[in-house]
DNA sequence: GAAAAGGTACTCGGATAAGACATGTCCGAGTCCCTAAGG
DNA sequence: CCTTAGGGACTCGGACATGTCTTATCCGAGTACCTTTTC
């Protein structure tokens, strides 16, 4: 799995801290966690094709949540970095089998196929339960500082 | 995830259909799904690394399943060709956040890094669950003609 | 003094290189079997 | 006829190229703000 996805998890519970909807620019969100600006800014382009986040160009522009974080799952990041398809991907192997049927769709008929699937599914479930929101309270209980630091440490960045 | 687990999946599951304990070569095996014989190979080492499959060198040599197909789990090939790291590594780039501090193991705090394990945690275990001798008793069950069809296969690329 | 036009600085956005990993291939070490010679 | 030494062929095992994807970087399009000029 790619480095981005924990960069883009990061980064839009940073976004959930920022009070005022005013845009964050990706050289801020970058420079919190020393990342490279350019690249962490093709991530977030990513997020905002997929409706995650919008952009805003121009001065006093960035990025900002584009809907509420009760509404933003972990897998919808996930998806938006990734991609949707499935880590494992039937290459329908039996078709090259001696018995093999061209015309039959081995992804739907495969036992492996369908234990792959399964498994992924629950990863995709355990991943679609929790929000943004989730993830942010939780943080919150744990460490009530953090708000207030990821807050200041970004308005600092902004100078 | 890679193209290999595929393989190595149908190819463990060949070997469940060969009633004597004999050996099967690796290019028996490859040629039963027309894929490449000498990276099957490298597959194979993997797996009799794992300790999946014992592998006999010389003439009348061969792959062979190492121990019951009850006692193989279909997570054991997924790791023991994909490597037993999780797909998510958590880099900890709250250490470079501004108030980071670099004692802290973070895999175990950050909420996030929590969150994805989790998910990992119930792939694994739907893997897990589902043996070798799982698989093959279904496969059987909804496709009688399989076993027969397999072994003729595998005896005909022998010759 | 107020308004508007122009310039400037800042931001995203996509096109463009570099590196890492999975994929694919090759040849050598080791082993067994078969053959043939000798007792 | 039985034993034994030798040769040959087959198999795994690891070292060596290739392709593709992730990672990383750069420059251009667009926008808001600020300055300056004009009424």
């Amino acid at each position: 799995m790619g480095e981005g996805v924990e960069w883009a998890l990061h980064t839009c519970l940073n976004l959930t801290w920022v009070e005022d909807g005013r845009p964050v620019p990706a050289a801020v969100l970058a420079g919190y966690f020393k990342l490279p600006p350019a690249y962490l800014n093709k991530q977030l382009q990513a997020l905002a094709r997929a409706g995650i986040v919008s952009s805003v160009p121009g001065p006093r522009g960035g990025f900002q949540l584009a809907r509420d974080p009760r509404k933003i799952t972990v897998l919808d990041v996930v998806v938006a970095i990734e991609g949707a398809e499935d880590a494992f991907q039937c290459a329908q192997i039996l078709r090259d089998a001696p018995d093999g049927e061209p015309g039959i769709d081995y992804r739907e008929t495969c036992v492996i196929s369908q234990v792959m699937r399964k498994a992924e599914l629950a990863w995709r479930a355990e991943l679609a339960a929790q929000t943004l929101a989730d993830v942010k309270a939780t943080v919150e209980s744990r460490f009530p500082a953090v708000p207030g630091q990821t807050r200041q440490g970004l308005h600092s960045l902004r100078a």
